[in-house]
DNA sequence: TGAAATAGTACTATAAAGGTGCTATATAAG
DNA sequence: CTTATATAGCACCTTTATAGTACTATTTCA
């Protein structure tokens, strides 16, 4: 299906939610997870993972939780797919490398007519998601990139 | 995930196929399973589908099949996604008419601060669905919309 | 009349998303 | 120095959606 999961929406809100507090400032999962009726548990692996990736940074023990390891406009959607989903892929034949020598999965992929096609369009979707930036988000006026 | 399903690629197969082989002919969805070495029985299914939507007209009996029921380039990408996967939606809480007055879905709704930028991110990927046209797949050199 | 094809419907199996639980470790505070 | 709170890292279960199959009815060419 062509949407993005709960993890991502999820992890959507939290990143947002650390940006509107201050750069500074840690937020512990279950507090989010309270404050949007997010799963606790479900949250605090998202929060793993986007920890993990680089996104926001970790800080344990009582009194601790995330902050922004960057600044918001240099998080993008596609940052935070791949952190919570995996690399972007539209159909099973396609592959970020695809075209550059690497393996393919697909069965039918010896005679597949539409393989280069779906590849262009996979480009152009990714593209999208990596100029959509968290600090565009944020900006309730921003067009998310202009028309 | 961010994903097209397998039926939608089916779909495009069968569509790029009935193309290519000129816009009065029919071919069976054997012949095309048989071709591209797709599951029959799945074929069948998405070819009733994409029937119904009115994109290939079907000839019952012997020596039927299907037939493009318009011009290459009045097929978009998005016509067949919703045709075999139903409406594009980024997330639950989005829906096509979501900020027009109708009932949303999503639990966190009331205090969900992503609703309005999921909305706008997935206006512009349904945007650009609609602009992906089958004669534009057909053609390897054009670009799928300008850069 | 029979073979080949779509139409319609229902069903099963498998994979992925969604969600939970447990143990270990770190740390602020009493 | 003990306790409460928090992340880290697993492993696991449940639910939902995809992927695929099966069957009956109807149409039509030969």
């Amino acid at each position: 299906m062509l949407a993005l999961t709960k993890k991502t929406g999820y992890g959507l809100i939290a990143l947002t939610h650390l940006a509107q507090i201050g750069s500074g400032q840690v937020t512990s999962a279950r507090e989010v997870s309270d404050l949007y009726g997010i799963p606790t548990a479900l949250l605090m692996n998202v929060m793993k993972e986007l920890a993990s990736a680089g996104y926001v940074e970790s800080v344990r023990g009582a009194r601790g939780g995330y902050r922004l390891a960057c600044e918001p406009c240099d998080i993008t959607l596609a940052d935070l797919i791949i952190a919570v989903e995996g690399p972007i892929r539209l159909a099973q034949c396609v592959t970020e490398k695809a075209g550059e020598n690497e393996e393919c999965t697909c069965k039918v992929m010896a005679q597949c007519p539409i393989s280069d096609p779906v590849h262009r369009v996979q480009r152009r979707l990714s593209d999208f998601l990596k100029k959509v930036t968290l600090a565009e988000i944020l900006d309730p006026t921003a067009s998310l990139i202009l028309d």
